[in-house]
DNA sequence: CATATTAATCGTATAATTACGATATACGAT
DNA sequence: ATCGTATATCGTAATTATACGATTAATATG
């Protein structure tokens, strides 16, 4: 794409569109649901009940990592992981805030 | 990427990645701040604001159309940009509800 | 120690996204 | 009709994302 122009735009836009970017792919919603309703769940178990492979699930897995929105912590051979409700709650302030300047117009 | 897998999943996913696969991009997060500010604008105002080149920012504005945040009227050789309502509220309701989901894990 | 299990990473192929100059289109004004 | 303005689209290059088989690394277990 030519060189990129991300960094031309100010930090709270880019912050916010490289969280939602984490959620802009149905595996990636999909996975954040499972830990929903597991609370806590071991990394095979997700790749159970998803339709790709071991290895992409995985990539999934880092880029929701990446953005903090799950954290994996190691138990032995196997990966728990679950949500950061901390930063969930912080990208559900910065969206309603983006909506209620929303609601203004 | 290879094939996509993205029809493996539920539409409801893949609806709301859709959708916020729009907003991942800081420039379409800012085109969506400067009509919730202007209420109504042309497109050459949006250029003007941006820091990217005409056709660029074209692309842009068609892939809000595209998932229906915006809605662009012809006005002459003019066309003027505004949110779309409608289709932002159900957005957040979606969202809403993700979240919903969220907080009773 | 040998083996099995779990998960990340590497390498790679393909596809989608981003960016822009150039061009096309559409309209209004002269 | 010609010209200027506004916007979309085309063509293209570069970058990033998606997907998976194969491999690696790390830890259990027999």
């Amino acid at each position: 794409m030519a060189i990129s122009k991300k960094n031309k735009f100010n930090s709270e836009d880019a912050v916010l569109a490289d969280v939602l970017k984490a959620l802009s792919h149905p595996a990636r919603i999909r996975i954040l649901k499972i830990l929903m309703d597991m609370k806590v769940c071991i990394c095979s178990d997700i790749v159970e009940q998803m339709p790709l492979s071991q290895a992409t699930v995985s990539q999934h897995l880092k880029e929701l990592k990446r953005v903090g929105l799950i954290k994996g912590e190691i138990d032995g051979p196997k990966v728990c992981y679950c949500l950061d409700h901390e930063q969930l709650r912080n990208l559900k302030l910065k969206f309603d805030e983006l909506f209620s300047r929303i609601c203004n117009s």
